[in-house]
DNA sequence: TCAAATGTTTGATC
DNA sequence: GGATCAAACATTTG
């Protein structure tokens, strides 16, 4: 569920309850969650200062005076300010002035402390919202597969999931089916451009909320209220007004104009 | 009641 | 390496 836009929300709505506080105590609950050791990560992050918090791609890291807080929402991850624990809480941080919760109901999500940010981790593509055109267009134009599963390969560029992935190709007016190294300069310029504006917009809607994403606060985004394609199979296309089609396209569900994106 | 679908990534295989 | 596919999990939808 959480892509770029809703993970920098979410970000930027614990970011001031959580800056510069210590980690008075941790409770890791899921094995499947933090894979590094329940205790042993408890431990480590007991007493450590929150120094800094960043986002790459999907990826939220919380800098701190020994490692870093490494969180991955997964599909259904979320972080809360002061919220009641409930039976899908998968870790508890006690800090100052407050607790930050991790709950997450399908356990795709990641809650890791790390001496230091691991090479692995950081072997994701450059963030969509700071790749520049030169970067994009080299990186694309060697590949062979579509262009709809490149978008969503997070070593490719990082941040872009399905939802901004389908409504990104239908801005730029590009089939998803499309070989990735048969798409033109020009059209891979409209279609970085497109990205960059749709994530932006994204993030000042606060993300998209389809069935249960909710930001530190607990807020839902608006964004879901502006797309043009996704999850909207059967509904018309708000440019042309032939019905928007869905297809299995790399095992995601795929939403698109036949008319507006040829292929 | 059951099958299919869900925004994620990883790891196996060719 | 790159592309493809199954799997991890729990809930909701048709």
């Amino acid at each position: 569920m959480p892509e770029l836009p809703e993970v920098e929300t979410v970000v930027r709505s614990i970011a001031p309850h959580t800056l510069g506080q210590t980690i008075q105590h941790a409770e890791l609950l899921s094995q499947r969650v933090t894979r590094g050791g329940l205790r042993r990560t408890a431990a480590a992050l007991r007493g450590a200062v929150i120094k800094n918090i960043r986002r790459r791609g999907k990826q939220i890291f919380f800098d701190l005076d020994r490692g870093v807080l490494y969180i991955h929402l997964g599909m259904t991850g979320k972080l809360l300010w002061d919220a009641l624990p409930g039976k899908y809480t998968r870790a508890v941080f006690r800090l100052d002035d407050g607790t930050l919760l991790y709950d997450d109901v399908r356990q795709f999500g990641r809650v890791e402390h790390f001496a230091r940010t691991p090479e692995s981790l950081d072997r994701v593509g450059p963030d969509a919202l700071r790749v520049d055109f030169e970067e994009f267009y080299g990186r694309l134009k060697n590949r062979k597969g579509s262009i709809k599963p490149l978008l969503l390969n997070q070593a490719f560029i990082s941040g872009v999931g399905n939802i901004y992935a389908d409504e990104a190709l239908f801005a730029a007016r590009i089939h998803p089916r499309t070989s990735a190294h048969r798409i033109s300069e020009r059209r891979a310029r409209e279609l970085h451009g497109q990205i960059l504006q749709i994530l932006r917009a994204a993030i000042e809607h606060r993300g998209s909320s389809i069935s249960d994403y909710v930001d530190g606060a607990g807020e839902r985004g608006a964004f879901q209220q502006l797309h043009c394609v996704y999850a909207r199979a059967g509904e018309p296309c708000p440019r042309c007004g032939s019905p928007i089609r869905r297809i299995v396209l790399g095992q995601r569900g795929t939403h698109y104009c036949p008319r507006c994106q040829r292929a």
